[in-house]
DNA sequence: CGCGCTCTTGACTAGGGTCAAGTGCAGTGG
DNA sequence: CCACTGCACTTGACCCTAGTCAAGAGCGCG
């Protein structure tokens, strides 16, 4: 049982340090853990009385539909909350769906609520995650309406490796990646096609490979240049390529 | 001081009508009004203990700096919450600043943390409002990577009448809004001159004006079916032309 | 062996950005 | 009363990024 709690429990201790009996009740806030396989849905957009999750092991997205097509909003890695934005209105405005085999455990928010008053540390740490998942939305946002594809693209992998980062799964080198090139267009707002000839680039380029499930990041200074530093946003400190304050 | 809560209280009910003793909560929880001029900053990315405020009279941006320039996130309407999410990350992702000459009521975190422990419902409809702009902040993304010019602009400023007709200050016939053209670009992520051939095909099309201050929306079926009946992410009910469910 | 999925590459097209010029109007100062 | 400035908006010409259409390679699996 403390076992699944462990992502998340190292991903709060970023913004504070939590006791023993803070992480207990951390734990005991969820429900007990349950497996979901690659490509099933866990909330469907319009669902109603839909909750929030933990994500123990795996990744997850969370996406919308537009046309046709799908809107990746946010890739979701382990150690990550699921839906608690979502859960506070009344009808769900995201799909959440399993992008590999995945360990979860609900919360409930009339819980998670009452852990706000009994253990505001616990409640605040929470709340401090959720900001910062919505910090990376708006980063999302910023990607894809001024930044060229390769930019975006670079950026969103850079992304992704600080969050792994914080969580133990992937050094400043690379990380494992359970991300087809079409789901990463459909992350980046582009089509697969396009974004083949954008990681091309950057394997040419020497910046980053993105190959057989696994992203290599071979030139930090090049990709933080590139993007313009700006890992602030994720409100941690363990990113050493992150924004050095106004540099010019 | 009861005046200034006015549109709050009128938006939160929209979620949970509020008793006279949770509405005097609500208005106790904001500190004294404060007025902004127009162009003015009241927060700016990267800053440190930064609050939270309800805006009480007229409209603000939340915006964040991309190479030379800006994004602007979400458009703030009296009644809305400003900078409640990024209150709670050590320092503030984005800039937040007056669009017009503005009031506002500062709102401190542990205030509201405490809030949420002695009045849950208060609590949990200032959660559902900021879940809510969450939610529009999503479907700004899937807007900008998902939908052409003349569909996110039409979207947007549909969204922005129902926002408005919620706290009263907008018909389903139009409103008055102060955004230019430059600023409404910065908005849907595109250039202020090719958003002005928009603006006119929007016009010879007869589906809405955007003029003198003023948006005067023409044709509601007609803009519903470009963008797609849907509204519903608002969470809200006054809106008749939101989605019906599954009309292919 | 054939099917399905992921990835790759080429040729063509179009939506929207860039550059450049100009109109209309409100405010200011001579 | 009129020049002058600045802002919001408008329009045209041109170009480039990224989408579309089409074809095919590599690989795991029943």
């Amino acid at each position: 049982m403390q076992l699944t709690a462990d992502y998340i429990s190292r991903k709060l201790s970023a913004y504070a340090e939590l006791a023993q009996d803070e992480i207990s009740v951390l734990s005991a806030m969820q429900g007990k853990p349950v497996m979901f396989h690659a490509g099933e849905r866990m909330t469907y957009e319009g669902q109603r009385n839909h909750s929030a999750y933990v994500l123990c092991e795996g990744w997850a997205l969370s996406c919308k539909e537009a046309h046709g097509t799908r809107q990746i909003i946010d890739v979701r890695i382990p150690g990550d909350i699921l839906g608690m934005e979502s859960a506070m209105l009344r009808a769900s405005d995201k799909t959440i769906e399993a992008l590999t085999d995945v360990v979860v455990r609900k919360i409930r928010i009339e819980d998670f609520l009452a852990v706000c008053g009994t253990h505001p540390r616990v409640g605040r740490a929470m709340m401090w995650a959720a900001a910062r998942d919505q910090a990376m939305i708006v980063e999302h946002l910023v990607d894809v309406a001024r930044r060229s594809s390769v930019e975006r693209t670079a950026h969103f992998l850079l992304e992704l490796a600080a969050r792994l980062q914080l969580v133990g799964l992937g050094t400043s080198n690379g990380y494992d990646c359970p991300m087809s090139q079409a789901v990463l267009a459909d992350t980046l707002g582009m089509t697969a096609i396009h974004l083949n000839r954008v990681l091309r680039q950057l394997r040419e380029d020497k910046l980053l490979v993105f190959r057989d499930w696994h992203v290599t990041l071979m030139d930090l200074p090049g990709l933080s240049l590139l993007t313009g530093f700006d890992l602030a946003y994720l409100d941690q400190s363990n990113a050493r390529w992150q924004r050095r304050s106004h540099i010019a």
